[in-house]
DNA sequence: AGCGTGACGAACT
DNA sequence: TAGTTCGCCACGC
């Protein structure tokens, strides 16, 4: 099994209105190949069921070229969500997403 | 098959 | 505090 799809099967659980991490994932799925979970995240071929636009990286910024209508259109996404975002950065404390359990190999 | 690149992040300097 | 290096994984060439 490819680390790709347990990226995937991660990423469809964020719920509505969090946000979750880069570091994140990869700690949860027992990896430090974060770059390859943006190239993974980049290339997402089943949006909407893998909402990528709710990962961002560990200091709130969004991705710094989101690969489905540019910057603006994940940031519009999250707004649309209720998502609170100052200064370009998501609010973390507010809406980061702890995943519950260990990963699913 | 090897190499460079990238939606990252932590450790160094 | 800012700039650089390194680790890790998938992909295109």
């Amino acid at each position: 099994m490819h680390l790709r799809e347990h990226v995937y099967a991660l990423v469809a659980t964020i719920p509505r209105g969090r946000v979750t991490t880069y570091g994140a994932i990869g700690k949860a799925l027992g990896t430090r190949g974060y770059r390859a979970i943006g190239q993974i995240l980049h290339r997402n071929p089943h949006w909407p069921d893998v909402p990528c636009h709710r990962v961002v990286a560990q200091n709130g910024s969004l991705a710094s070229h989101y690969g489905i209508g540019g910057p603006q259109h994940q940031e519009k996404l999250l707004r649309e969500e209720g998502v609170l975002i100052e200064n370009g950065r998501v609010c973390m404390e507010r809406h980061v997403f702890h995943f519950s359990s260990i990963a699913e190999k």
